[in-house]
DNA sequence: ATAGGGTTAG
């Protein structure tokens, strides 16, 4: 019998399969379910078979047992629209026929793909009715879909309650926390798998890695490196694609670099554009494209992701042209162009005060251009006063439904710059009837090992008079050298000293002054920011670390900015 | 009746 299943494995194409499928009918072997679902999981799943001729076997089988459905709820899971595979499952369920673990399985699978939090809840009950629900493998697979659906509630109770767990269910949590922008809480479970005795494998260390380059926490991050040089987990190229990841995140391109040369592993495309892109993050464009150019040789060729590195590249260290040169050269590299092609582009001649082209290529795009590129518009058109153009990308922008805060301040202050006070009122008005919605700033910074969170005009941290204390310090004596607080970044219906304190207490803001209380001055200050850094706050930053002889190095959500003696590494532009 | 299923970087 093992023979069938020894030469389904030499099939590599669809004609082999058929031979198979009439050798089974012929010799009757077709009729036994091990040979026959076999094949279909073979044929439905494998690159060798097609989804739609498992389909047509399957539609042929009088009574189709238990695998029969398995093996196209798999294949269906697995496709474009992997729903079909719960389609497939009430069609089973109406049949008659009773699902085991493995339906189960395949079936979660193609609720997280889907991202289908309802579904995936209706099979947790499906679970429990058939009895499977006390499968180790079945409740990670759970855990996973409640994670990828975004219930990270449900995928924490899933893992409480589980009476054994493996390292797969550990994995999963930690992976989980980590893709679902809940990173701390990843690290607290990478903590707590360990001191359960248990010996992080190279997944494990993925999501771990993953959750300190969200945070920029260096320390963590040098850490899980060091174990997996002493566990040799670095022979594996997604490993280490994270590692120079981390070190790019929490700052030190350097040793991102010297991972990158030093691996033992062949190199894949997705290692060359994640250094490319953290070259791009440190505003070292020359590098960046320099690696780019060399990616090819290393017999790869670019894709979509490493243009958009390398745009990101031009775009942070102000190379127009040449960005300009690497958008246009995409067409015959064969690459296709997407949305955030055209934002960094727009953003690129944007920022060059070339407003003209910049609305000539949102309006030669194939596709309909998203928000985020109007918005892109509107800012270089509030830097250039351009008030034309920032009137057509706004209404744009209302007619796409935006309710972001942004969006109505940047018009808001155009109009005031140009005293058109009426028009300012318009704006605030259509404000107050959208319930605009503001996304809260946060920045994170570490001392002594421990990760501090600071939400703008935070005063939760148990020394925030000291905090504020020092910030007030911080005002006096910048003031002294200059500075003016930029109260234009602030839309509210308040008075001048209110704009200023709102500007003021700042998460960055916070989290420079608490650095600078707790950490000892030979130090670089490292600061990690959700958003993208204000300009009020890029000036003052400016100013503390020439007056406080500190190096600060904030991360906003694009980029790195390295302040030193009164100077940032951005040139002012980013 | 036999086996198969879970965690994975830009």
């Amino acid at each position: 019998m093992a023979y069938a299943e020894k030469l389904l494995t030499k099939c590599n194409s669809l004609p082999h399969i058929k031979q198979l499928q009439a050798h089974l009918i012929t010799t009757g072997l077709f009729k036994s379910y091990f040979s026959r679902s076999k094949l279909l999981d073979f044929c439905a799943t494998s690159s060798a078979g097609s989804l739609s001729y498992a389909t047509f076997i399957f539609n042929h089988i009088p009574h189709p047992a238990t695998n029969d459905w398995n093996a196209i709820i798999r294949g269906l899971a697995q496709s474009r629209q992997p729903l079909d595979a719960v389609t497939c499952y009430v069609s089973m369920r109406r049949a008659r026929c009773t699902p085991d673990a493995l339906t189960c399985s395949f079936t979660l699978k193609a609720c997280a793909r889907a991202l289908a939090r309802i579904e995936a809840l209706q099979f947790h009950g499906e679970i429990v009715k058939f009895g499977v629900g006390a499968d180790v493998l079945l409740q990670t697979t759970l855990l996973d879909a409640y994670a990828k659906c975004g219930d990270l509630n449900c995928a924490s109770v899933m893992f409480e309650e589980m009476t054994s767990r493996d390292i797969a269910s550990w994995n999963a949590m930690i992976a989980g926390m980590a893709q679902g922008n809940r990173p701390n809480e990843a690290l607290e479970f990478f903590k707590r798998m360990r001191e359960n005795g248990l010996s992080p494998n190279e997944v494990t260390v993925l999501g771990a890695l993953s959750a300190c380059s969200q945070l920029g926490a260096f320390k963590e991050g040098e850490k899980i490196y060091d174990y997996i040089r002493d566990q040799k987990l670095d022979d594996n190229v997604n490993v280490c694609n994270a590692v120079i990841d981390m070190f790019g995140k929490c700052g030190f391109v350097n040793k991102a670099f010297e991972v990158f040369s030093g691996m033992k592993c062949r190199k894949t495309l997705i290692t060359w554009n994640t250094m490319v892109m953290a070259y791009a993050m440190h505003g070292d464009g020359v590098k960046a494209l320099e690696l780019f150019k060399l990616l090819e040789r290393d017999g790869l060729g670019p894709d979509s992701v490493s243009y958009l590195a390398a745009l990101c590249a031009c775009n942070h260290a102000g190379l127009v042209d040449e960005g300009l040169k690497l958008f246009e050269s995409m067409e015959e590299s064969g690459v296709d162009k997407n949305v955030k092609h055209y934002g960094s582009v727009v953003d690129l001649l944007g920022r060059a005060g070339r407003l003209e082209q910049a609305y000539k290529i949102i309006a030669s795009m194939p596709t309909y251009p998203d928000v985020v590129l109007w918005q892109t518009l509107l800012g270089a058109c509030k830097t250039y006063g351009n008030v034309e153009m920032a009137e057509k990308a706004s209404r744009k922008l209302v007619e796409m439904g935006s309710r972001s805060c942004g969006d109505f301040v940047l018009l808001s202050n155009l109009y005031a710059s140009h005293g058109r006070w009426n028009d300012v009122g318009r704006v605030r008005e259509a404000m107050k009837n959208r319930a605009v919605k503001k996304i809260p700033g946060f920045s994170y910074t570490e001392v002594g090992g421990v990760i501090y969170k600071f939400i703008n005009g935070d005063q939760s941290h148990p020394n925030w008079r000291d905090i504020y204390q020092k910030l007030d310090e911080i005002r006096f004596r910048i003031s002294e050298c200059g500075y003016v607080p930029e109260t234009n970044n602030v839309l509210h219906d308040i008075g001048h000293e209110d704009k200023e304190n709102v500007l003021g207490y700042h998460s960055e803001k916070l989290a420079v002054a608490f650095a600078l209380i707790s950490t000892s001055a030979e130090v670089p200050i490292s600061v990690n920011k959700n958003l993208r850094i204000c300009g009020d706050c890029h000036t003052a930053i400016k100013l503390i670390s020439k007056i406080y002889k500190r190096e600060i190095i904030v991360r906003d959500r694009t980029r790195f900015h390295k302040f030193k003696n009164g100077s940032c590494t951005c040139r002012d532009y980013w």
